[in-house]
DNA sequence: AATAATAACTGGTAATGACCACATGACAAC
DNA sequence: GTTGTCATGTGGTCATTACCAGTTATTATT
């Protein structure tokens, strides 16, 4: 990491400025809680603007790295909130995080017409066909969550199961392949019982208690873009949010 | 609300011209989707300038109000987004927003040495005496969760029943009387299955599966303020949350 | 009629200068 | 010693000006 803004450069400054600053903290040489230098001395230290630091700032801010406290100065914020603010992630990073590898088994991936609940959520008009991927998913190859997913592409656009296997995750089969980036998602948790099929599936009894997440999931647009289920083995999964306010 | 931007206010003036552009889109003057003016018309028609405007937009547009877009404008969130961005709520406002009324049986309230891995959570030395409120929660008067909060109060600091019952939310208590304001939080949701006291306190039957929900919240300051286990009848409660990245 | 260049928008980045509000420590007055 | 005042440094707000970078409709060209 170059400790010197480029003025001649695509990377906008505050980018640069924002990315110098992370390295500081990453890197240890800014401990948690400690005052990092005034935005005027910033200025004069990186020859920018003070309204080039302050969004530097602010976007270090909105991620969880630094805080602000008027008439005192910008701080570094404790390690445990120094972790990326990113709540909207797939399956697979989630696991990722926590240090297991993901695998998932595609059990169906084709078009078909969904229950009408669910078009209305997607904003579709009713009888629409679209994208439902059956998936089973693995963590370090054992069992963990059956998922379905419901997916609203345009007519140009297409997912099939190399592109699954290929990217990984459908999230990075939209984002890289389809250049549709998840922004927003609604999303809500609550306990289940395994059915016999569900059971079967996931290698648990008839009965057994399982985590049901629905999530509904828009774009940069703030168009739905995917519905999903997943009944997750409740033996073998937590799920981690960060929230803020 | 008054149209106008006050050049005579307290109130700053990129938050009088967010409060203006928002109560146009609550009033439902201007539609979800909806193009509104441009940067420039704003800065003409309310008489402050592009930084102020810009920063209006910006404020609306982390709380989902808005979405910009690049060379073709600012527009009007639909409707499912524009419901506030909060996502750290207490327990009560949970509910509240549910159109469920929240209520509480207090079943202790004392000073502990909690688990030793709690305290560690809370950054607190071992052996430190803490607050531990045990509550069973209620939603029109019927039991939905159990619910255990260890909070870290100053030497000057202290709550009691009344405080509780007259706030009727821990998190009222926190912002209203001693002024720590939870900004953030992490919180993990799993299955667990009922042990025969928690049976008996939310009256189901022993090895009845649960939701378990965990959270540390930090304050204003990014302190640890409380640590809190709440366990939720897996059939009559729902999590729900708002994602985004 | 189809295509390509262009002009006129949009939001995005940046510099400069000014003043306000809050926190803190030094210091004088009591 | 205690208290209050004030200077100074912090982040917060705001105006002005300029140019860059995408998007779109118009216009000229073919």
């Amino acid at each position: 990491m170059s400790r010197f803004i480029n003025h001649n450069n695509a990377i906008p400054k505050y980018f640069q400025l924002a990315s110098i600053l992370k390295s500081q903290i990453d890197e240890g040489e800014w401990k948690p809680r400690q005052l990092i230098p005034s935005e005027r001395q910033l200025e004069l230290q990186y020859k920018v603007s003070r309204p080039t630091v302050r969004q530097a700032i602010e976007y270090l801010e909105k991620q969880g790295y630094l805080y602000r406290e008027h008439g005192r100065g910008t701080f570094v914020s404790p390690q445990k909130l120094q972790k990326k603010m990113l709540e909207l992630t797939s399956f697979s990073e989630d696991l990722l995080r926590k240090g297991i590898q993901p695998n998932q088994i595609i059990r169906s991936i084709c078009h078909v017409v969904p229950p009408e609940k669910i078009l209305k959520r997607l904003e579709l008009p009713p009888e629409s066909r679209i994208l439902r991927i059956e998936r089973i998913r693995l963590g370090n190859d054992v069992s963990i969550g059956l998922q379905t997913s419901y997916v609203v592409l345009g007519d140009d656009q297409q997912i099939d199961e190399d592109d699954l296997t290929h990217y990984g995750s459908l999230y990075r089969v939209l984002e890289e392949k389809l250049n549709i980036i998840p922004t927003e998602a609604d999303e809500t948790l609550e306990v289940t019982l395994a059915t016999p099929e569900e059971a079967t599936l996931l290698q648990v009894k008839a009965g057994a208690p399982l985590l049901l997440n629905k999530r509904l999931t828009y774009d940069q647009n703030r168009k739905p873009v995917e519905f999903v289920k997943i009944l997750y083995r409740g033996d073998r999964y937590q799920y981690v949010i960060r929230l803020t306010r």
